[in-house]
DNA sequence: CTGTTAGCGCCTTCAC
DNA sequence: GTGAAGGCGCTAACAG
């Protein structure tokens, strides 16, 4: 059980014959070592392959070079490919700056106190964020998936905590806490360009219910994009984020008083329920009707899809969002505390009218 | 900067009146404590909302209670599902046993010592799993996407490292540790059994490259589920893990000696080229030709894909991971250290012959 | 049952 | 330049 454990400061001085504050001072402090004395150590240090303890160093300068992350559970198949890139990022740039990343879940949904498990008193039992921050075990929080007015960023806020997310908190007076986020609407803007280039002047739109700030923002930019170009905004469509929906929606958009040549949809998902009902009515996407989507899903570059998209840089955000926590923790002052980064369309046969494409010389 | 500290053992135990021992023994040896002490230590936690700092405890304890888990980018456009599934699952289990997940990365391969960043010569430098390992951070490591051989088994099993794979070692000889997987060929011999059901004689198989263990496996399967049905195996084609690679082989195969009525793939992106090259043909799939893919991928659900699939108990495997690597660290019997689980078909309409499916009474 | 005592490995003044 | 001493918050063996 009990470990041998390895090398400490203790072991390499008496190796290399000197107090262990010398090998201290050689890792933290070198020139005020001789030079003799540091090579002496140095070789200590190699031979016994010695690591400074991260626990005991956590301990005492009372930080534990981790960052909490919480993975929301998956309802359902996941067509969203950005939480595993968005990690991987995250993690990458916490590294660079001598941090890891701590995965944790919640069953509850809001952080902060919930009923006792037993006898229905009122318990002081902390959920995940509040449990890892009682115990030291993290120094602040990434949060990703923020919604409108996010419990979490004002409970974080409220209690001092550093953190930062990926996702703007769409609060209308408030601004808890620094975010780093994509321009929706300057995405789905650069699309209506797009669309309008390949020949379209009646662009309709596929989005989500009201109420989604995000939706919202993705909505200003078809609106932006029309107005830029004189074009009265095409029809628009509003429903939940699977394809059935999606179908739907193409169908009485298609059917409707002034049906458009063109669908830019607020996620792949939903255009790739348009890009069914096209392929029902015997309509070629790209040639008859110019779709595109949202997110880069994996899927859209699948053959017998090839859907246009909007592309989100998540290796960008999440170094950013990294750096902006990493800032807070170490006091650094804070340059900028929210990011606005430009997404790009990734353009596929979907939303490419063939007549219209120089290709032929 | 410096924080006042949230409350300690010591604190509660002067709130309370008591020496900060009886605190500790209300938190772990509840029977030795009075009654009415034990109300007095239990009301002061609560109003304190103390917590046992994590980090001491791992300092004296010597355990971080912290999993490694290894993040390797993903190269291109990822369509593997499982990942993200997997690390949410691990995070779960870990967590029901007061563990948590540490995610880290590495550039290079494989881990051991590299050569030195500055001027070449030999450095002691250690990579991820070392460092992590050297600086006590973690406890163990929980590994997937193992390959044939994979070197880091070895590698930790040399050591005598916990570790627990997602994924066995293929290894001829050695059995370097314990690894829950799944059983592809039973998976794979489910397809066949279900398109013989939906009456298909000749059965064709899409695979990878030989070479790679799993992909093997599944080869197997196939192989015996003709045999088991009486069925000369049909046609086998190979290639690597594009779409567009299932499009050419599902095409070979066809145009073939002995044109299979089905074709069963190796994995979903295979299998999807295999339903781009139908739908040239004006092949319809299920009706014509039967398909099942391996992954249950998300977008084997999506309308206008609706691939039959080999689903793979993820949740679980990670939940068996996990266990097989705590009972480790907590010096339990290992009941047992290779656990293999069954997949499930996901029957869709890639696979369904109508006539032969008897809805109609 | 309660309190005393001694570290875990590191960081950080302060003397020599 | 180098060494000595104290403490971060917790665990654990031992006395009272």
């Amino acid at each position: 059980m009990s470990e041998p454990s390895g090398p400490t400061m203790a072991s390499i001085g008496r190796v290399a014959g000197v107090s262990r504050q010398t090998v201290w001072n050689v890792l933290h402090a070198p020139d005020k070592v001789r030079p003799e004395t540091r090579a002496r150590v140095e070789r200590a240090i190699r031979d016994e392959r010695y690591r400074p303890n991260r626990v005991a160093r956590s301990l005492r300068t009372r930080s534990a070079r981790l960052l909490g992350y919480c993975m929301e559970p998956r309802g359902g198949p996941d067509l969203n490919p950005v939480q595993d890139r968005f990690l991987h990022a995250v993690t990458e740039a916490a590294e660079a700056r001598g941090y890891h990343v701590l995965l944790f879940t919640t069953q509850r949904g809001d952080p902060g106190r919930r009923a006792s498990s037993r006898g229905g008193r009122e318990d002081d039992r902390l959920d995940g964020y509040a449990e890892l921050l009682a115990e030291a075990a993290v120094d602040g929080f990434v949060l990703s998936d923020t919604t409108v007015d996010d419990p979490r960023q004002a409970w974080l806020h409220e209690r001092g905590v550093p953190y930062a997310a990926f996702g703007r908190s769409w609060s209308d007076g408030e601004d808890p806490g620094p975010w780093v986020d994509i321009d929706g609407a300057a995405g789905v803007e650069s699309a209506v360009t797009h669309l309008y280039e390949q020949g379209h002047r009646r662009i309709g739109f596929v989005g989500w219910p009201t109420g989604s700030g995000v939706g919202e923002d993705r909505v200003s930019g078809w609106r932006r994009g029309c107005e830029r170009l004189g074009l009265a905004p095409g029809p628009l469509a509003r429903g939940d984020n699977t394809s059935d929906t999606g179908q739907a929606l193409a169908a009485e958009l298609l059917d409707g008083p002034d049906a458009p040549t063109a669908l830019v949809c607020v996620s792949d998902v939903l255009a790739l329920g348009c890009l069914a009902e096209l392929r029902r009515r015997g309509l070629r996407p790209g040639a008859d009707i110019g779709v595109t989507g949202f997110d880069d899903a994996p899927f859209a570059a699948l053959p017998g899809v090839e859907l246009s998209s909007v592309e989100q840089p998540i290796e960008r955000v999440g170094a950013d969002v990294v750096r902006l926590l990493i800032d807070q923790l170490t006091g650094e002052p804070p340059a900028e505390s929210h990011i606005v980064l430009a997404p790009s369309l990734r353009v596929r046969a979907s939303s490419i009218h063939p007549t219209t494409d120089p290709v032929t010389p």
